[in-house]
DNA sequence: AAGATAGTTAGGCATATGCTTAACCAATCA
DNA sequence: TGATTGGTTAAGCATATGCCTAACTATCTT
């Protein structure tokens, strides 16, 4: 998923998704590359859980899954925290000169 | 700094700095791989500004930066929280049939 | 001073990634 | 029905990535 998430292109597809739902061909049209090359990141993106897409006549419609971006963000957060904790202490420590010594 | 996070070896890196700061060694020795290599993934980090380090001695010493990590999770953030207004929207809609139609 | 320890640099190799073109299928449209 | 539009598959290519080994530097330790 982060790895969905690395390539520009493809975070550009998820930006431009952010805005509502689009066609292959409404994603591919802004992006200076071949249809195909689209579609695999399109394919990327669908492997990692983070669109979702439906085909209906010759079209075919994809959108962002909320779930799958939530998820990458709990990851995230919990080591952000953590070190803000961490941190937070330190900053504690270091105001309070006589509190006893448990390193 | 998706690119950062994209890798597994980089990902087991983060969490293993979100216990606490720890020397190149350390985190080499867990990971079935050449010190080398794992020089180069510190460096990727570290140009992502995800981890910072600092020599003293001949030993260097790794940890995370939080404010980086806090910017990755405000861009997915912003996407996701715009998709689930959307989807809120939506729900309220189809809940709703009396509404005047406004597409 | 000699050796061990922690890290770094350089060069090379195998695989993965991002893209292209060409050919192809299936819904529309004229 | 034949052309067009939207999408898909396949094959190939250039570059990037992740790893390795070998050689080197700088800092302890004895």
């Amino acid at each position: 998923m982060f790895l969905a998430l690395a390539d520009p292109t493809r975070r550009a597809i998820v930006e431009r998704l952010g805005l509502g739902p689009a066609s292959v061909s409404d994603l591919a049209r802004p992006l200076a590359m071949s249809m195909p090359a689209v579609l695999q990141h399109l394919q990327m993106l669908a492997a990692s859980g983070l669109v979702r897409s439906e085909k209906t006549g010759r079209v075919r419609t994809c959108w962002i899954e909320p779930e799958a971006l939530s998820l990458a963000e709990q990851w995230i957060n919990a080591r952000r925290i953590g070190w803000q904790r961490r941190l937070d202490r330190l900053a504690d420590y270091l105001e309070e000169p006589k509190s006893e010594e448990k390193p």
